[in-house]
DNA sequence: TTGAAAGCGCTACCAC
DNA sequence: GTGGTAGCGCTTTCAA
């Protein structure tokens, strides 16, 4: 079975507290004492109990991280870079996919607390603000990535969805096009708003004139509806030269519709995505889109999580990235035109 | 500060076994003190300790996936199935993402067991055979997934390796094509070895002359790899007309190596990937690829774990799950012929 | 039915 | 330097 400290203590012929202090590196223990503890460790292949030790007051060295879905390519990346620096650290991350769903986000929340994780990130939001209230008040340490939740009193990561947007705008109004259509995510995401927003700011300082007609917001199959939404956009005869997509997996959506009509890519139809997931990489032509520094991200939430321990902030931080225009093929000059500047 | 058994003890004015007794619907306790106490534990918005209960010997509800990228979508597809598996019988899941890397490996093997999980599922494999030994001998139960490790005694969930380069190899030579390139991981996976096998045994099957230098194994970035191995192939005069990729990623490479070189897809060159990720949907043509049924997979590892809590098998079980040709686009009769059959 | 009390493995404080 | 010991929050006999 397991060996435990008292077997270290019987074999090395010392007192349990003594191999405790050996483990944690307090108290004073005579070099020779020390290492004679080390090597019955070694021997016994013993572990020190990280639930015994987080039961007289130490830390689980562990936190949740709460997504809609792992195998969503953007949260795995996130996933990744949460995961890398808390291993730095020396924590280890629950992951824990609410897929948006009410149920499961309680429950996970409740699990979690159960479970004395150290801490709690949260990349999943929508109407979450409620579930989050109780968790907090516990004094529990919250950070929020990629999401926000206004009127929540929480630590945040995110990057700067307006630029993000305006990025995407001048870049396709800077090429010319002059009808482009816009597919996002729900209306309840302030990203997807604040992208929306920067964008038509970007379009209308270029003097194009904005059509509410050309947004569209998507469901929970988002390749798939941003594929439909984009065929009833390009059967039309007045049909838009380009589409930003609020992620790529609307402009994979998006592509397909083009394809599917004959258009050509980008000769015949523009199209930029966001997030700069592996997706972006794998399109044919590869997606201009706009990338958020996920690594970063996720470096930057387990830290502010950290910083949070014992002594709980009074204003809460927030964090905000740049996103970055990764040009590749899926966008040109309007047909004939030559792009501005 | 959270509330414990006490606070809900002292509140409800009973003993803490009372309590106990309630939270884990054991022995006899009077309807009426037992709505009273839930009244309480609510009131107190209190969680039972899963730390405390697990030190008095119950289990962790928690278990460790060693696996070698989250990012990577087809393991973020397994981590998914092994998390929903988990939540639905109230485990919850470590992520760990190995690179494939020696110490990574073991440094999470080590810190998994010092965080007492019930369970650990292995979907990382290449050398790990002596690191897992150890923790296998203190009888901590472990599923493989996706990789095997033959000679060790654990419990196996992986697809039909073989059936599935078969299926590969048959779908090719069946339409035509006479030279078949192979695109591989690393040639100590036996998973690949596998497929290859499958492979070619499926083109000798089908008359097919086996040639050797049209196969390569590539390295940590597979599509990079892939597009430069591929790139070789389709500069030589002899260019092969289709190319087997062992997953998707390898194919995405073959398919931007084929871009490059203004070949059509699927009518200049067939490609067939494997596991059926998302990528194989975003690539244009759509990638036609194996199938591993990821869903299936985590399930039954997860399933398989807690079989083995308590009573240590005496002969590992080993699961294998077929897999499954799904048709795309990238794949077309050799140009001018009519397909077999 | 209910409660008192003995641990689970470990930390931290206090004596020696 | 070193060891004894009182908890941490909970489960589980065992008596009452």
């Amino acid at each position: 079975m397991k060996a435990t400290i008292y077997d270290v203590a019987r074999e090395a012929g010392v007192s349990i507290a003594a191999v405790s202090q050996v483990i944690n590196g307090k108290g004073k223990i005579s070099e020779e004492r020390r290492n004679e503890i080390f090597a019955v460790m070694e021997r016994l292949d013993y572990k020190p109990s990280v639930i015994a030790a987080a039961l007289t007051g130490k830390k689980t060295y562990t936190f949740g991280l709460l997504i809609p879905d792992i195998s969503n390519p953007f949260f795995a990346e996130i996933a990744r870079a949460v995961e890398d620096r808390g291993h730095q650290l020396g924590y280890s991350i629950f992951i824990c996919s609410t897929d948006n769903n009410d149920e499961r986000v309680e429950r996970y929340l409740s699990v979690l607390q159960q479970k004395s994780v150290d801490g709690i990130i949260v990349g999943t939001g929508m109407d979450h603000r409620d579930m989050l209230q109780p968790v907090l008040r516990k004094s529990m340490p919250v950070v929020l990535v990629a999401r926000e939740l206004p009127g929540l009193n929480v630590d945040t990561v995110v990057i700067d969805d307006y630029a993000g947007g305006y990025l995407a705008g001048g870049h396709l109004a800077g090429l010319g096009h002059k009808r482009i259509a816009v597919l996002a995510e729900s209306a309840k995401l302030v990203s997807s708003r604040e992208r929306i927003r920067g964008f038509r700011e970007a379009c209308e300082e270029a003097g194009l004139e904005w059509d509410e007609s050309l947004v569209r917001t998507n469901g929970a199959d988002l390749v798939k509806d941003g594929r439909r939404n984009a065929t009833d956009w390009l059967a039309g005869d007045n049909r838009p030269t380009a589409i930003f997509c609020c992620n790529d997996l609307l402009a994979i959506g998006a592509l397909q519709a083009a394809k599917e009509r004959g258009l050509r890519i980008p000769a015949d139809l523009s199209i930029v995505g966001f997030d700069n997931t592996i997706l972006a990489t794998a399109t044919d032509p590869p997606l201009t889109t706009v990338a958020q520094p996920t690594g970063r991200m996720g470096e930057l939430a387990v830290d502010l999580l950290l910083e949070q321990e014992g002594s709980r902030r009074e204003s809460p931080r927030r964090a905000v990235l740049a996103p970055e225009l990764v040009l590749r093929e899926s966008t040109a000059a309007l047909r004939g035109k030559a792009p501005i500047k």
